[in-house]
DNA sequence: CATGAATGAGCGTTCATTCAT
DNA sequence: CATGAATGAACGCTCATTCAT
């Protein structure tokens, strides 16, 4: 998997923690220690999916997550860095389904699934997903963040590379792309839409309509 | 105009004011109180734009519009009720121009002359306009603002009528357009594009690709 | 009468003014004048009834009198010397009928009608009574407010010396009485009691059970 | 003691802080959240005592307290409620003392004795009681210090049944007895007053004045 | 490492007072 | 003089962050 990183740490804390890539058997300390770091995400999670982003502050996520403040500051050095992890969980798992759509049989196969894909996982959790999104959109750009966004695109480009497209083609829409199923997507979760098939097909058409002709 | 509202006083100050819409010559008195609402919002406007969310609070807009906090609060209750006010002055402008497409030849024409003004409003002021989309976004939706979201939605759905689609049709259609397009050009103002030719022939593409075939 | 003072203004404004004990025929404007003086106190006599010390600002005050808040600055230099013009207002007149009550035929009878008369004071406005008590025993006292009480006192020693008291015991009982009257009839006003027979059958108890048999 | 709540947390923090009154022993957290809050009252006492209403507030009292005001609002939810806890640890005090004079041999030295503990108690911290129980008058009655005033009113009125009177009049007579020493004990502290066997006496007076030769 | 009490900069808001009209 | 918009110091309160235990 090309970003792991929702698995383990999302800072280095320790020498032996950055050894988790490498080395998979963790000692009973780093499972404690990831096992607070899920419990935090978690948590963060809850507030606000549950309260919104006005109740979304650090003593409340430690709160729900069932651990101190401290502990918070011991995993993350800012409230910002606990939005960014969170953030890469969940875009994470999409980035994972979405990729994992390139061994479909055919271009036109492989984008259909990736919307799939990006309207199950807004429809999973559409708070959450809403509001992250808008916290995405109002930080900071980390290039840890940008480098998230980044492969979902270039999951999108290799795709329409493979569907015929030329490079310079490929790089202009695929942004335009994620924009538009982004742009869709967050409007029908804020609209409180449940029928992933109906959206799905709605996204299918902007996407296709979009592309030209020539794709696949 | 189907909205005037962003003319005169945000909040009715005196029983005088309220004459705005019958009355159009304006006191002294009626100037120099709309002088100052249309200084904080500038102000307002200004702080997002040169210093970001972050900076966003009520002294600092009170400092950049020259004026003091109590001339803010003299105009409005919250420092929520200046945001939905400076976004009321930004959507609203950009509906009145929306609204103007209309009367274009066709329904093709008025489509594009929409899009165009979409892009050139979100091109014109690219930073506000994102920080707005984003604050309005995460804003208890209050009614006025609703209010301003459906008649933009409206907009389109009359052209889509005109243009033959069937009224289930033009209710279904009409927000994801207004989705697409503000996915893509908030995108754009945060890619820093500023092409409007470009960036209007890629959401004509987007806009046009969704319609049916018989559309025009 | 003694302290014909809340009948003008409160503060010399003009040298014409100064001249109003001596010279009661009063031009239009001094007229105009006391007319605005009395419509701010019972603002503020209004505001404290019904909205309480909470809400007993300038603003609500000038507003609740229908005249601007410059014009209650032009007639008193603070808030203070509203209330404090309001509380001569109030216990003058008190003061007035209870000064009256020394040509009673008896030092008792006298007594007598002294308490009727705060108790018959209290409880005609009793928030208002019990709010300036408050305000009274809050603010630094001053030397009109002094002078008031003082007046107070003095009335109720005159009236003990007339009963046959020594000098002494007067100067010494005479604070008792207005402490012990004040008490009861601020607590009874706190209570709602309206019953004024039965309050100040109480409070007759009270101040002739304090005083020495020899009295009267 | 019928209220110890004022040895302990004004409010509950922990799970573990509810048990105060099963379990005296502390734990070094309770110790130190107990310092706070007392730290709290007393330097809000200070501020009263030495600079008045006027200086009171919440910023103020934590510096005068050694304490941040983050640490007032962790162990008080608004700055009325550091008020009304204070408050109580006065008043509560004075009830112990108050309560405790029922043990005496009869009931009239039983109210001597409580007049007494009145007097000693406004006498010691005069203008702390004189500004709190300006306060306690001007403050929404809360259950909790309406509960307390209550406590002094039975703990008279059991007196006055202990020494002969009907219940009825038990009653009607006992907050009566309490304005009177509250009258006279304020009005005495107001006046700079230090002798408190003087003050006493005058009260005795008041007081036996004031009930029926029956009782005792 | 975990805890959670403590910190304090900073924000939203009020309101007594001023002053241009 | 009347008006009421404008002022700005000051307050109550929050919450990201630290640190003693």
């Amino acid at each position: 998997m090309s970003n792991p990183s929702h698995f383990g740490l999302a800072y280095p804390v320790t020498k032996a923690a950055r050894d988790d890539a490498l080395n998979p058997r963790k000692s009973p300390k780093q499972l404690r220690a990831a096992a607070t770091v899920a419990a935090i995400l978690e948590g963060a999670a809850r507030i606000l999916e549950e309260r919104g982003l006005e109740a979304y502050n650090t003593n409340a996520v430690a709160l729900r997550a069932g651990v101190s403040v401290g502990s918070v500051y011991q995993y993350f050095p800012t409230k910002e860095a606990v939005t960014r992890a969170l953030i890469q969980r969940e875009t994470g798992a999409l980035l994972a389904e979405v990729e994992a759509c390139a061994t479909a049989a055919s271009p036109r196969e492989a984008l259909e699934a990736m919307i799939a894909a990006c309207v199950a996982h807004q429809l999973r959790r559409p708070v959450l997903a809403r509001l992250l999104d808008l916290e995405e959109a109002r930080l900071p750009l980390a290039d840890d963040l940008r480098d998230l966004a980044q492969s979902l695109v270039s999951a999108l480009q290799r795709n329409l590379l493979w569907g015929g497209l030329d490079s310079a083609a490929a790089r202009e829409i695929a942004p335009d792309l994620l924009a538009i199923v982004k742009g869709m997507v967050d409007a029908a979760g804020q609209r409180r839409e449940t029928d992933a098939g109906a959206l799905g097909a709605r996204v299918r058409r902007a996407v296709f309509g979009y592309l030209p002709d020539a794709f696949g």
